[in-house]
DNA sequence: CTATATACGTAGTCTGGCTACATGTAGCCA
DNA sequence: TGGCTACATGTAGCCAGACTACGTATATAG
């Protein structure tokens, strides 16, 4: 896949892949691979930014917990968020709408 | 639609407004205004710039006409740029399966 | 005669994901 | 026991690409 195509739905694919769930940032990375079939590898450097500015947004909780000797903050989604969950996956049958229509036009 | 979105399909955009038929710059902003349901209102300085990148590229080929004493620069796609057109529809098929996947998975 | 729509174009900004780097632990294998 | 790989988090700085804000010019309506 094109690089940038990404650019503005990133939030909606973290938000996305913690609905009813918490994960730490690498699991999350992982499970985006997964859900994607290998399509989406997120650097980490793209990933832990955004999450810390999700929880700033306060969409996001975290809370550090220790697994056989190694630090996680592991996230979960606020009330809030789960709102902009919403409102994301409505921006995205738009936005999908609107250039799904151009294109095939 | 939030900004930035667009990011990555613009090219597809312009590619897919001319397919089929030739536009001056100007008309093509207005195409995608209509075909859109007004939801995309690109900025001259957003394509005017792509166009002539595209040119570059080899995917348009333009020539200048003047209607009632007007100048204007009429775009058409090129066999290339038709090829171009071609693998964006299926970059965005893809994109879209795997976005829309994880985001109501 | 001026306001609006038509028409093209560029310079510079800004944002947001990415690259590259830094840090450290657990577990495996030679 | 030493090194390698997977796990795990994080930041600084870069860069691409669309956008903002201009500048230019003609036709038409009021």
């Amino acid at each position: 896949m094109k690089a940038d195509t990404l650019r503005g739905h990133l939030d909606a694919l973290l938000l996305a892949v913690l609905d009813g769930r918490k994960l730490h940032g690498y699991a999350i990375i992982e499970a985006l691979q997964l859900r994607s079939d290998g399509a989406l590898d997120l650097p980490t450097g793209t990933v832990y930014p955004a999450l810390r500015r999700l929880e700033r947004a306060g969409w996001l909780a975290s809370e550090w917990d220790v697994v056989s000797g190694r630090k996680r903050r592991t996230y979960r989604l606020t009330r809030t968020g789960q709102q902009a969950l919403q409102a994301e996956r409505a921006e995205w049958r738009e936005f999908t709408a609107v250039i799904g229509g151009v294109l095939q036009a």
